[in-house]
RNA sequence: GGUCCCUUCGUCUAGCGGUCUAGGACGUCGCCCUUUCACGGCGAAAACACGGGUUCGAGUCCCGUAGGGAUCACCA
């Protein structure tokens, strides 16, 4: 079994794209078959080498390798000229003088009437009546009698009326493959077996379906699936999620809460929720494509991502975080800095949704932080408190091993001298320790912030 | 407008004629835990678009209506 991705590079790689490509990649490894990725560059004007480079980053970022090199569809135009001579010479295709207004006008015509116009303006004219000097275009002489019906993998039967279908340009007047052409040939000499693509191609498959046809080639399986709509169920804008998959790295998803995530958006396996990769791969089939269009919701993808970022090891997260703590800080974290966070890091990773969130969290165990306590946390701070804190730095100071039961105590102690509970002595700790930033267990933290950087931070908030 | 596709809680979905007083997840709300923030635990509200059929029986099959989407380029 053979699929592909086959995006244009017109843009980045968006989140429709990066899950028909999610779809394809899991069929493939499913069934032990091929996944080959073809850049859809036959249109010069638009295709840019920074888009297919933004589309190779997102699908490494994803980490969806395919199987061999990337192939690029205009390199192969001398091919799709020579399958449209091909057609030609079968007498499957004609070439078509009509100018732009004459097409323009018949199409105008036909929308008047109802119908699709059909681009046929030469079908049956004879070529010696060719104007001078035209270049013409090649069209696809497509049946007019009957039906098309094709057994979409996800859609199911669907069934055309062959005269709803237009006589579609194959070849350019400037002798270059059109979109149809190029699709259909290359999906042939690449062997594709299934086709996975957005509905917005499903309209398609029926012409290409015609061309593959024509030239008595084998016509592969498609798999039309729904398109991914913004949280307002309309299509995708910039405004909702159709970003480039770059952004959402940026925002600070983890590749596999993605994957998990736009692999659960339109496909289900039962009540499954948390689906690792090798899961995924077990798992998938098109059968269980869910046939209309999903909205996209930040929130589970979130609730997912925390999921992911929990089961991550510590020294992993720090790694993907260490650059946004850097410019948090606006320096690199010292050694011990590093040690403290990592120690604390399951803890934190507990808590952040997002790499951002998480790097936030980590800076409170570099020193000098925190540098801007929330509001909660400075409502903490009344006077009273502060002395109160005062007060307990006298009885931290003399812990002489910094370690939690001991620190414990401490407070314990202490709370029971002044005759507090011991949430009204935490509370103003952790406003002064930790600004209000989620850290954990809060001895823990004391503990894991060691004595001079806990002691600094009581002294600094009671000043 | 023509053609094609879709329609279960707010969202993603389970369901493939009886086990559905419709299940799970995210979100929301409440309670509990508690040393704060979180996590966690327990619980609640929340859906078969509508109307006709078929059938002993329909969320499940058929038709229609409504709503949504896709597509109608010498773009892909």
């Amino acid at each position: 079994m053979v699929t592909r991705f086959a995006p244009s590079p017109t843009g980045f790689l968006h989140i429709g794209g990066a899950r028909t490509a999610l779809y394809n990649w899991l069929f493939a490894r499913h069934h032990g078959g091929t996944f080959r990725l073809r850049i859809e560059d036959t249109d010069r004007a638009r295709s840019t080498d920074a888009a297919i480079e933004a589309i190779l980053t997102g699908l490494k970022w994803l980490e969806l390798d395919w199987d061999g090199d990337a192939v690029s569809q205009f390199a192969s135009s001398p091919r799709h000229r020579e399958v449209a001579e091909e057609l030609l010479a079968r007498g499957r295709a004609y070439r078509c003088y009509a100018s732009a207004e004459e097409n323009a006008a018949a199409r105008e015509a036909a929308r008047a009437k109802g119908e699709n116009f059909r681009g046929d303006l030469w079908r049956d004219r004879d070529p010696a009546e060719a104007p001078e000097g035209v270049a013409p275009v090649i069209r696809l002489k497509m049946p007019r009698d009957g039906e098309t019906v094709i057994n979409d993998l996800v859609q199911g039967p669907v069934t055309v009326q062959h005269k709803e279908l237009d006589d579609m340009i194959l070849l350019r007047s400037d002798g270059t493959p059109t979109y149809m052409m190029a699709v259909v040939v290359d999906d042939h000499d690449m062997g594709i077996t299934h086709v996975i693509r957005g509905d917005d191609h499903l309209n398609n498959a029926f012409r290409q379906y015609q061309l593959f046809k024509a030239m008595d080639w084998e016509i592969p399986e498609f798999a039309h699936i729904p398109l991914i709509h913004g949280p307002d169920g309309k299509k995708l804008s910039k405004r909702h999620g159709a970003l480039g998959v770059e952004a959402y790295e940026e925002m600070g998803f983890l590749p596999e809460a993605m994957r998990n995530y736009l692999l659960r958006l339109g496909w289900s396996h039962g009540d499954e929720e948390i689906i690792p990769t090798d899961k995924a791969i077990e798992w998938f089939n098109l059968e269980s494509v869910g046939r209309g269009p999903a909205r996209f919701d930040f929130d589970k993808l979130d609730s997912l991502n925390a999921h992911y970022m929990r089961a991550k090891p510590a020294n992993a997260l720090y790694g993907l975080v260490k650059g946004l703590l850097a410019a948090r800080i606006g320096r690199a974290p010292a050694a011990d800095e590093e040690a403290r966070i990592l120690k604390a890091m399951p803890s934190l990773a507990e808590r952040a949704k997002r790499l951002p969130e998480l790097a936030e969290y980590a800076s409170l165990f570099c020193n000098g932080e925190p540098q801007k306590p929330s509001e909660s946390a400075l409502a903490q701070l009344t006077d009273e408190n502060k002395a109160m804190l005062a007060e307990l730095s006298k009885s931290l100071k003399s812990v002489e091993n910094w370690s939690h039961d001991l620190i414990k105590e401490a407070v314990s102690v202490f709370a029971v001298a002044k005759e507090l509970k011991l949430g009204k002595v935490m509370q103003p700790v952790r406003a002064a320790v930790t600004g209000g930033l989620p850290s954990g267990d809060l001895v823990d933290t004391l503990e894991i912030l060691g004595r001079e950087e806990t002691l600094a931070r009581l002294e600094r908030s009671t000043a």
